[in-house]
DNA sequence: ACCTGAACACCGTTCAAGT
DNA sequence: ACCTGAACACCGTTCAAGT
């Protein structure tokens, strides 16, 4: 990956492999095993080095969720992907995705959700990236409208209804309130892919004379 | 409350006032604010005495974490109880509640469902207190099943699907990631009353026939 | 431009000692 | 039984100084 093979006093991109060993650090050990001077020395570096590129340690937090938050929206993105043209499909698949990377990754998931970070005064970067999240479920309930197969209402009251309830079921996992129901990954799946369902049927059009017919998609 | 007058040396009720403390600093600073030296501090008594009640920090942050899921649970089951013999406003009017907490006590919101705690390794005490939030949801739902208003499904199913939303939405809100729907008290809960209304859609009894019937409840 | 080392004011935790 | 003070190994952050 990198441009030059030289690395002499200057570290080169010290930037990046900072926020990658924070990453790493977070997944092993959680936000509270997270400290400035460890993630220096993971990259080599002395304790003062991070402060060239990071305001401070909230910064360096928010850069590293703001990966977390690509890698959320890129993974349910894709399952959704795998869907085009059965938005039902789309809502349980991009569902589940969600609701495995809370479960893959749960100190990362606390991290975005657990009011660590400060979206009001947090970098416009890391309010985009989590806005794109809100966006991909804004489309598949869009795509769902247009296809007749979803409720004729308000696109925000669906999406907020929805995916506060995935939202909630990764937390209510990730943090151990439900380790009697879901304690494998395989009982991850199967209780991911009910509760969507059944979130599916409180948005899912009665008035069924209208489904089937195909109209024009707005793609991921 | 103080059952004597006398306190002199021996501080008299010091887990309690530790734990008073530590709640009031979460509130205002957070959880990144909370230092067992301020809170015993605060306390007006040595670093090192919190050590006599509580084996760490953490043991510190279960204690309080108890209390706050207390509080969550009293406030919805309070709401629940005005509506006796009406499972669906139960459930609206509880839903409601469980999210204005979380908009009202966000910080503490952040510790019960952050990741804080580790659920596996908590004490007994905070465990019940945490599957007393569980039980409210589940009684309610239950109430709506004999009365035949909402679907004859297992209740474990209903019950976590719309705990996820309630709880979803509570947690999205408080973390500042819906500022733009929900920045008033009165939005939260209009924005709570249609989600939960919606969720409610998901779960209720479509064949209307049996609606009405009044069967014996439990009370809560 | 980028990195370092000393310095400061904080932590959590331990332990011998006091009342 | 309950509390204290010194001590230890850590923090985040600042700042003058080095390459």
């Amino acid at each position: 990956m990198s441009t030059s093979g030289q690395r002499p006093y200057h570290h080169g991109d010290l930037r990046r492999s900072l926020i990658q060993a924070g990453s790493k650090l977070i997944e092993e050990k959680g936000l509270a095993g997270l400290s400035l001077r460890e993630v220096a020395r993971a990259a080599g570096v002395s304790h003062t080095a991070p402060y060239r590129h990071f305001q401070d340690k909230a910064d360096l937090i928010a850069a590293i969720a703001q990966v977390g938050f690509e890698q959320l929206t890129d993974g349910a993105g894709k399952a959704a992907r795998r869907h085009d043209g059965d938005p039902k499909k789309q809502f349980v698949a991009a569902s589940v995705q969600y609701i495995l990377f809370g479960v893959k990754h749960p100190r990362m998931a606390h991290l975005l959700f657990g009011g660590v970070i400060n979206m009001r005064t947090a970098p416009r970067a890391l309010k985009q990236a989590s806005w794109a999240a809100f966006q991909l479920v804004e489309t598949i309930i869009n795509n769902g409208k247009r296809a007749g197969v979803f409720r004729n209402r308000d696109t925000m009251e669906l999406a907020v209804t929805t995916w506060s309830g995935i939202h909630g079921l990764a937390q209510l996992i990730s943090c151990g309130y439900l380790t009697r129901l879901a304690a494998t990954h395989r009982q991850v799946e199967t209780l991911g892919k009910m509760v969507s369902q059944l979130l599916l049927t409180g948005i899912l059009n009665t008035d069924e004379k209208s489904e089937g017919t195909i109209h024009q998609q707005t793609s991921l």
